[in-house]
DNA sequence: CTGTTAGCGCTTTCAA
DNA sequence: TTGAAAGCGCTAACAG
């Protein structure tokens, strides 16, 4: 089934159809519902390879993300499959588990693929192998969730939000307050984040905060759990991902901490899981469907207008800070209260401040 | 960069390059390691869709599956890539969102992509237009979850899997044992489900249980909710799927029962997060990373063979049910242990109730 | 408005 | 063991 066929069929030529599907406007009316009708009749379906060698455009995208496992990011991907859907693009998703040396891999087969740009989040965004590949192959790309002045990004001010957790429970009476992170050095985001952090800490004249980093992931939950049961406890956690807070959230019940009695606990995402946990997590949510969209629709707008994205048109979307059960009064102010609404049965996440 | 750069930089023809990378064997010893290194030092990556169009096989497979936000799929999709990936194929993923419709018009696209053969979810195989549509284009798939004896299928035998559930329940001295599933007509998995967890009713001679059907997801908490408040409430909870149960457990929350003390959950999937929850989820474990995995290794083999998967070698894989906190004894039994093992734990965790 | 034609980059006979 | 040449199906000048 080709254009020939139908051409034949229809009896006009071949580029006479190829015009009756790219350019509709340049055939006469009655010669484009006659190649319509018979290009249906036939099922014909126009070779998306032929297509691609003949015009150098694949019109797939690739994309670039740490893991599927960890829901921020299929999330995102979700948001970066509707919006391609819809813009005619199609993907192919590759995963790097957090590995420079998979990102770099990951770029090559793109390029073998031929994609017309990429979508990626990489471990660190500035000095990336992976960028100036990217670059030296002339393809555009756009990052997710990483935030770098020279790079073109579709991110959330991480800094300022964590910034903004610290206030919060400064304001809730928390002294001691830590974070928690994977391993720092993997990741730009989770750096910011504790910068943020720090910063509030700082600007409230408190001592630097500690910082429990718990580089194993399966081992994690243990390792917090250990240190919650210290005498010198935190009486709260800001964890630089939600998969984390859901570990101390485990943590501080084998620890026998109840939660937010003992202990207030927040997260950094924003995964739809949050919400329907009891407690319900506190958490500071990124847009990451939207984040995926704005990805796709920039890179494809520019894609249209035959440019890359540049760092100067980066978005930065508004990030949420939700309210959650997890979080509340600091325990030595004696009232428990949650830090908001109590766990109310219509749930609606509400925008805090 | 072409073929013909090489082919003039290494002094040989463009046959011959062609030869060096796809039949390498056909070449001598010397031209082979010339051309290689010309092909290195040029940077030169052969043109997917050139070589797509001249020998009809893309190299790319679809996926179709209902939505990534569940991440019993996200799972799923991160086997089907990995395994794709060392066979040398690309994938494309594409949503349904449980639609019908959009399960369709995924097949469409993937065919005007011209994959080699798709991996799909849908709700219902037997009398499905889309794998009909697939069987007419000649485009071999399998199916991952589904289970019908005339598809080719990778599965877990979820009927006989509810059936052991239950039964462990009915060990534990529960007799009020109630299912939980979504829209039970959109999925032939839940109706497989649903049949295993009444046959192992009946086979105990008790009257069958009550179904608790919740097809508007967000609202799902309330209705469960409202359920559990009534003088005659369920003491188990099966769950057709894991975020489902994550709802059950929230529930109880609201309804002021607590886990496993007043009511037992048990979920189906098996998703990493359940056991990270405080109390744990207990749950039926599918290997969905494998699931996904054994459907690429298949498909390419058949791809390679020239054959499509075929019904009669469908894959059932094992499951297993896990034990977890969220179910135990019943409480009409007074003894209040967990189902299996207590949390794995040096320090003997305990639920904070 | 429509047709003719020259490739896009690669694989694969067929000869040498 | 190598090369020449014929397309795979489509788009985009260019002519008419």
């Amino acid at each position: 089934m080709t254009i020939e066929h139908v051409a034949r069929q229809a009896g006009v030529s071949i580029a006479t159809v190829s015009r009756a599907f790219n350019t509709p406007q340049l055939v006469a009316r009655d010669t484009l519902e006659r190649v319509q009708r018979t290009a249906r009749a036939l099922g014909f379906i126009p070779n998306a390879s032929a297509r691609t060698l003949r015009t150098q455009r694949s019109h797939i995208l690739g994309v670039v993300m740490p893991t599927l496992l960890n829901p921020v990011f299929a999330e995102c991907l979700d948001g970066i499959a509707a919006e391609a859907q819809s813009q005619g693009y199609a993907i192919v998703p590759l995963v790097s588990d957090y590995q420079v040396g998979r990102e770099e891999s990951a770029i090559d087969r793109l390029v073998a693929h031929g994609v017309d740009g990429v979508i990626l989040t990489v471990a660190t965004a500035a000095r990336s192998r992976s960028l100036a590949r990217l670059r030296r192959e002339g393809l555009p790309y756009v990052l997710a969730y990483n935030r770098q002045p020279r790079q073109p990004c579709v991110s959330v001010d991480g800094e300022a939000a964590c910034a903004e957790v610290v206030d919060a429970l400064l304001a809730l009476g928390h002294r001691r307050i830590a974070m928690v992170v994977g391993t720092l050095a993997a990741s730009d985001r989770a750096q910011q984040r504790h910068r943020g952090f720090q910063r509030a800490l700082a600007r409230a004249g408190i001592p630097p905060g500690e910082l429990i980093e718990v580089p194993f992931l399966e081992s994690a939950t243990q390792t917090i759990a250990q240190r919650l049961r210290g005498r010198d406890r935190p009486s709260a956690l800001v964890c630089s991902n939600d998969l984390l807070a859901l570990r101390c959230l485990r943590a501080a019940a084998l620890a026998g901490l109840s939660v937010p009695g003992d202990l207030s606990v927040i997260g950094f995402d924003g995964i739809a899981l949050g919400e329907e946990l009891s407690p319900s997590l506190a958490t500071v949510v990124q847009p990451s469907r939207e984040i995926g969209r704005a990805c796709v629709a920039w890179l494809v707008r520019s894609l249209r207008e035959g440019s890359a994205p540049r760092a100067e048109d980066s978005a930065s979307l508004p990030y949420v800070i939700r309210a959650g059960e997890s979080c509340a009064v600091s325990p030595v102010h004696g009232v428990r209260r949650p830090m908001r609404r109590p766990p109310s049965s219509r749930n609606h996440p509400r925008r805090t401040r």
